[in-house]
DNA sequence: AGACGACATGTCGTTAAGCGACATATTGAT
DNA sequence: ATCAATATGTCGCTTAACGACATGTCGTCT
């Protein structure tokens, strides 16, 4: 597989996995999450989203399910789960991330922070 | 300053400025620095390198000095240091870093990993 | 009824930047 | 002399974020 040479995933790409994470959600409800999860930080705008749902549909990282089993009264919307690759490529972004910060420490010697 | 907006740095970005933390280098010893501290995991192409380095020269990150001044045999070496300006942008991509992984943390209840 | 804001999904063109390929020159060792 | 490591640089391709635009629904307020 290719899982590592996908990596680093993007920001907006990370925060829609992670968001993911817990479970499934619909387009609109990534975008309020991770702006939540961010701290207000990341909006993610419309074209950076679909974009990337698209993407991640054609990578096999994430799958489209029947919107009913999320949200009953549902409408045009549209549940997206990780699939095992997607989560599999998420922990592979959390362990750099790791990886990265231990470094950081080590290069300005932060020993505290 | 716009400090902020330019923030997140793409990883070769982010691993270059980490390189110069500690004290000036050029060109090259940087590529073979960033692949040392990644463990081999990020081989910097030069098109990445020298385009990277001249975008933040022109940003005013980095800033190039007398390469006599840390090597004397040089030929044509060019070395480059960190501005106050360059540190403080690697400090808030630090920061970022950090949350990204406290939240991955949460989000993914790996209170262990 | 009409208006408006939140909800919801999507496309398109522009831009930023990584990346591989190519080009060139020097130095040190075999 | 040849060859690998050192050293710097350009060019074109591609990926993906991003803002602008487009479309429609639902609930609430007046």
């Amino acid at each position: 597989m290719q899982t590592d040479d996908s990596i680093p995933l993007p920001e907006p790409t990370f925060l829609i996995l992670l968001s993911l994470a817990p479970g499934p959600l619909h387009g609109y409800a990534i975008m309020k999450d991770v702006q939540e999860l961010s701290n207000q930080r990341v909006e993610l705008s419309t074209g950076t989203l679909y974009g990337a749902l698209k993407r991640l549909l054609n990578q096999g990282w994430i799958e489209r399910i029947d919107e009913s089993s999320i949200d009953q009264g549902s409408r045009g919307r549209k549940a997206y789960k990780l699939t095992p690759r997607g989560r599999s490529v998420l922990e592979a972004e959390i362990s750099r991330l790791n990886e990265l910060v231990q470094l950081a420490r080590q290069q300005t010697f932060n020993g505290a922070a």
